[in-house]
DNA sequence: AACGTGTCCAACCGCTCGCTC
DNA sequence: TGAGCGAGCGGTTGGACACGT
């Protein structure tokens, strides 16, 4: 750790930069080029350490930085991407242009304490016996065995396990980071009154049980991918246990969305869920054609388009 | 006006990785 | 082979600011 001796010379000058400061790093670094930061600070005049200097011109002085409020889009990446990866924020920095990894985590530890408040989030009880949920046509066997052995183990040893099976996995459902898993049914789906016994029930021209195609998001690579699904019909959630933190979604011809509890097995919201009452839940909007990891706050304003039935499991600690 | 509290974010710290010799 | 070093990364800190009382 000898490049922390600069840092600890009294010469060296701490805290915030001043714009002399600023202008004297860019000059030199646009004429000169920054081969060897420890070297910066003497030839650019600065009582700076080199470490300084180059965090300096990283996060703020570079030309190609990106200032200002995160869009939508930024926004959504950056959940996906985390949901992914987890704190590697250079990793998710590097999929936005102009953004620093420093500045991502800042937005994310501000953004999280005010949208995913810890929830109480109790244990998961029973798992969907593989036979009874899908069955996979290439290598997604390997991705529902690792969520069910997931959910077999304690939420906190599943978590902690690293990030190797995103893409043992292929990265279609990144464990364990994010144990996610996802079905939906063909198109629209009306919603009724009796939600649950209505989830699983056959809708004429749904094809439910027939091989689909779907575009999955693969969150590691922030791609769409084909894959083929085979779903079971089921006759009703009795059925089926749903692992904690799901979040259905049923979608109507008229864009009402109704968010369910699947532990409760109630309806929390005819639009949507409160983000903060359920933080975990997200949903997947498929207006564009394709899937897009939305947050709970974003459908509550959102009316349209959400069709088709969803579930998505979030793990319950980021 | 003065003070307390919370939020945001730039900057720092400690650590690991990879390169060189 | 391993010590030394710089770069990079993620966690943390602390100061500025906003807001409420």
């Amino acid at each position: 750790m000898g490049h922390h001796s600069c840092c600890n010379q009294q010469k060296v000058k701490r805290g915030l930069w001043s714009p002399e400061e600023d202008e004297k790093l860019v000059r030199y670094i646009t004429t000169h080029g920054y081969g060897c930061w420890s070297e910066v600070p003497e030839k650019a005049g600065l009582q700076r350490c080199g470490k300084s200097c180059r965090l300096r011109w990283i996060n703020y002085l570079r030309p190609d930085i990106r200032r200002g409020r995160f869009t939508q889009e930024e926004e959504k990446l950056i959940i996906s991407l985390h949901g992914a990866v987890g704190n590697r924020w250079a990793h998710i920095a590097s999929h936005l242009p102009g953004r620093t990894d420093n500045e991502i985590k800042n937005y994310w530890n501000s953004w999280i304490k005010k949208k995913i408040r810890k929830p109480s989030s109790p244990n998961i009880t029973k798992t969907i016996p593989k036979s009874q949920l899908f069955t996979h046509t290439r290598n997604h066997h390997q991705v529902l065995d690792n969520f069910l052995n997931i959910n077999n183990q304690d939420n906190l040893a599943a978590t902690k396990l690293s990030t190797t099976s995103i893409q043992e996995t292929g990265g279609l459902f990144p464990l364990p980071i994010s144990p996610s898993f996802m079905f939906e049914i063909g198109s629209t789906f009306e919603s009724t009154n009796n939600i649950p016994h209505t989830i699983f029930q056959e809708n004429e021209g749904l094809m439910m049980n027939n091989q689909e195609t779907w575009q999955l998001f693969n969150r590691e690579t922030v791609e769409y991918t084909s894959c083929n699904l085979t779903l079971p019909i089921m006759d009703n959630l009795d059925n089926i246990m749903v692992p904690n933190n799901c979040g259905i979604n049923v979608g109507g011809g008229g864009g009402q969305i109704t968010a369910v509890d699947c532990m409760q097995r109630n309806e929390i919201n005819e639009w949507g869920v409160d983000p903060v009452q359920c933080p975990n839940y997200f949903f997947w909007d498929q207006a564009e054609g394709h899937h897009e990891l939305i947050g709970a706050e974003e459908i509550i304003s959102t009316s349209s388009n959400m069709g088709d039935l969803m579930i998505s499991h979030f793990p319950s600690s980021i």
